[in-house]
DNA sequence: TTGAAAGCGCTAACAA
DNA sequence: TTGTTAGCGCTTTCAA
């Protein structure tokens, strides 16, 4: 019988095993090896026998054991889109501040990727017992009603989220001021024919940018120039396209002295179509982005700056608060909404007009 | 008493509530609710009574609980490190893959975050029983013998480990070829003078890429000019600090021909430094990149594409299979190391070099 | 076709 | 100070 291996070789040493190898209940080992509040003491003699039966076993704790008695999971779950995609820069900027804020409290971050919002209802629902005790949104673009398929033990923070969500702190930065300091500033510095390349009809950011350019011209006494007002995707191609066409378009024209671009990448985009044509920036036009991801903080372009970051973080904490205080079931209302402020960078991406004005080859 | 509340508001409803509910077991629930493949079959009766009291009850199957049970999470790990650095475009899109391949195989990822590899040891250990059934590390750059403290029931895969790690798949893609194959291009177009500007000390990757850069001058009969090879982080500003300290300890010698960067970033980093010189790319210098990251696409950066996606599909592929073999006992060994190609991506940075060598100014 | 019993590994009451 | 007992919610033999 060369077959007969030793049943457990195959798997972990419980805690059972522990205290049988130590000598001891399973409890004492518990007790010794995880910090339980339940037992007031144990005696040095069981104490170092328990941890050497630990070392010689190599026993690590079941944390999904632990999670079943203990009723968390230390885990908070975070829910995007990202797939298939360009990597997306602002979800990574917002999810590093997710990782940082959980890693500091202790948690992990299981990651639930989604291939839309349309299918989203039942995914989302099925992450929300067990594994996670909390949830974040990122950006959820969401359509039905979710407080019917939300779990009601299950807190959850969205941020930049299209429209408030019943039961659910929304996080987002103050979007509508940041467009409206940033063309507010190129009006300053003496700009008037400023197009804004927009991002895509259907995102309540892109909404809210443009809000932001009409209040800023409001504010001065000023209107648009017409058909100064584009919107496609927030990437850098759209803004290339975008751009482009706009410039083919108005051929004859006068050229516009600034940009306001509805992203970062779009403003590189508009950058890459102007100077193909030759023509520079700022000297010619000034170019103003949105959102001061790592492409304008590498390219120095003048940029909204959102705190992506401390986005994520606010959220954890938020997030945190709310499982903590979830035992009790005195559900003290939560804020239904948090706004952290966006602030002007300011690169080299703009200048004031040319005192001659151009126009479009 | 108007405190007394009923005790079960704030739980969710279990399997035993459902069984209850619809005045069956809860065996019988769990049959019907969860594709159980004990109980050969249901009555149609049973059935959609417990369907009925689950949906009424708002029911959702406890993923931990079952995981106990079943020891199965179906979550896959991935550690990595990340914390407070700007965001890492490598990562991400390893990251991507990743997510992919798990979610299509209905899996969970959770992310570990380590601040460096130094302390990772215990970090990565304690990940590895319970709530993960295998895991992913992405470039471990480990000094001391991991496998010491890995779980022997934990699979895992490395991604662009800096050496070999027992018992532990390593993926990685061959990077020394990308390299040599770019540098002869580079040869090909008829440049001699080329610089790399390397990344670190310390990265197996970046030393490959070095190896490469060697082996091209070689297998062409060449010797790279002395003192043209510079090596510093992996980011654009070290790529243009580099550059640009380079030009000026070179002052009045001729310029290079081309750079053959060890990174996108590095490699846009320089251009930046020649740009600031006044000098074009690629009409006075050619430059090439590495990794083919977002960068890269969007600039039409010549570069040598890294299959990053793949890499981290291919990892959860590789540790699924493992993760159901684990099964058996029988360990046939699996592959120690998976080395996927590389390829030249030829954008608009790189042309024949200048007819007249300038001079650095 | 259904139910009862045992157990996954851990923790928390309570007794000894 | 320690061990006993009883769960956490689910699954899976094994009887009925």
């Amino acid at each position: 019988m060369a077959e007969a291996k030793p049943r457990s070789r195959n798997k972990a040493a419980t805690l059972a095993d522990v205290g049988r190898e130590a000598g001891v209940s399973a409890m004492a080992a518990s007790a010794v090896l995880n910090g339980a509040r339940s037992t007031s003491r144990i005696s040095d003699e069981t104490r170092s026998r328990v941890l050497e039966a630990a070392q010689r076993l190599r026993y690590r704790p079941d944390e999904t054991a632990r999670a079943l008695a203990y009723r968390r999971m230390n885990t908070i779950g975070i829910a995007a889109t990202l797939l298939g995609q360009e990597p997306n820069l602002y979800f990574l900027e917002v999810f590093n501040g997710v990782l940082q804020g959980a890693a500091a409290a202790g948690q992990n971050t299981t990651v639930f990727t989604l291939s839309g919002w349309d299918d989203a209802a039942p995914r989302i629902a099925s992450f929300c017992d067990g594994r996670i005790d909390g949830l974040i949104l990122v950006a959820p673009m969401l359509t039905e009603d979710p407080s019917t398929w939300l779990s009601p033990h299950t807190p959850v923070v969205s941020i930049h989220s299209n429209h408030e969500i019943a039961g659910v702190v929304g996080l987002a930065s103050d979007e509508e001021e940041g467009a409206f300091r940033a063309v507010s500033r190129l009006i300053e510095l003496g700009h008037r024919r400023i197009l804004h390349v927009g991002g895509p009809e259907g995102s309540t950011g892109a909404d809210w940018r443009l809000e932001g350019y009409l209040r800023a011209h409001q504010a001065a006494g000023l209107t648009p120039p017409p058909d100064h007002l584009t919107r496609d995707a927030y990437t850098f191609d759209a803004g290339r396209r975008s751009m482009e066409s706009w410039l083919q378009r108005h051929r004859n024209e006068e050229l516009p002295q600034a940009v306001f671009a509805g992203s970062d990448a779009i403003a590189l985009g508009c950058i890459d179509a102007l100077s193909a044509r030759g023509l520079r920036v700022p000297a010619d036009v000034s170019v103003v982005g949105f959102d001061c991801t790592m492409l304008a903080r590498t390219f120095h372009l003048s940029t909204v700056r959102q705190p992506l970051q401390q986005l994520g973080q606010k959220a954890v904490e938020i997030l945190l608060a709310r499982i903590g205080a979830r035992k009790d079931d005195a559900s003290d209302d939560p804020p239904r909404r948090v706004v952290l402020p966006t602030e002007i960078v300011s690169g080299t991406s703009w200048a004031p007009p040319r005192t001659v004005p151009l126009t479009i080859a």
